[in-house]
DNA sequence: AACTGTATTCAGTTTTCACTGAACGATTTT
DNA sequence: AAAATCGTTCAGTGAAAACTGAATACAGTT
């Protein structure tokens, strides 16, 4: 990449680097989050800021930002190289690694916000119950909002499942 | 819902709807998504547009696309009322069958176009190979494609396993 | 201390996307 | 056939998000 090499070559990684910001695209994050993973994922060597902006063709803002995104997905970690102050990162490539810690710690989270709603919504109905207001349709909500709780815990707790980090 | 209710009731369900729309906004879906699904939900009857519309003062267009979307995903289904050309919905209450047929569905087909993309990827590479490009590092380019190509079956493997299924 | 080379931040711009209003088409009722 | 009732489609709007250029901050060098 850094290096000049011959334009097959090149073409096949451009087109990797594509299909990364398609991808990311396509699950609703940024384009140049997965453009810049794939150019790190298939670079040999670290790779400065500039090295990045250079490839990519976009502002040093995205790829400042963007690479320390990835950096809190443990994506890519930053790398010292010796005598140079830049700063130099690569990818991680453990996928496996990588879809636990990244993405599966985000999922958990708003895995987490969404019982606190869930949460929100009991004291509502606690309220009304203790406030003795009738309805005809009491049992039918009550009953519901109990399911969908418990459909929360559920996947709370298959996503805390050891078994699930075992199948990666 | 659709009769007149305690006030304590009706705030505990739009309570309910509104954290809906949080939550489907959380995960990158829109908020009327949510907030429709949550109605229907706790709605012991099925809803035609007109009344959906009423409840969550949004516009019959977007009340019209949603609702077709959540069907998409098996959410909700169209029910037939006896004498009434209108068109009723009601939600599907078994969240495991939803997670099921909805979200797992979707995510197979965004692995499978992903997986375009590594196909289109490996053609290039090809090319370069065969056009007999020599490049330092195409070891490396190679092992990292191929690994990616790996951990993308993987995850299909995964998505089919019926270990998953059963788990729900 | 001034200067150089680096990363980060921030205000502004472009782009994207959910959502709307109004027009339209289809079907039923008068 | 005219009117009324529904559902869908489509161009447009507003807001949020992605992205950029320029200013700023920071560290090392002269």
């Amino acid at each position: 990449m850094t290096r000049k090499q011959t334009s097959e070559w090149s073409a096949a990684c451009r087109s990797f680097i594509e299909a990364g910001g398609h991808t990311t695209q396509l699950f609703g994050l940024g384009r140049i989050l997965g453009q810049l993973y794939g150019l790190l994922y298939l670079s040999p060597r670290p790779l400065c800021l500039d090295e990045m902006v250079h490839e990519l063709k976009v502002s040093k803002a995205s790829v400042s930002t963007t690479v320390r995104q990835l950096e809190r997905w443990t994506a890519v970690k930053k790398v010292w190289v010796r005598g140079d102050r830049r700063d130099f990162y690569e990818a991680e490539t453990d996928f496996n690694l990588l879809l636990k810690q990244g993405v599966l710690a985000t999922l958990r989270k708003k895995l987490e916000t969404a019982g606190v709603q869930i949460a929100k919504v009991e004291t509502a109905l606690q309220a009304a119950h203790a406030n003795g207001s009738r309805n005809p349709d009491s049992e039918i909500i009550v009953a519901r909002l109990k399911k969908a709780k418990q459909f929360h815990g559920q996947i709370q707790g298959l996503l805390g499942n050891p078994l699930i980090e075992h199948l990666l």
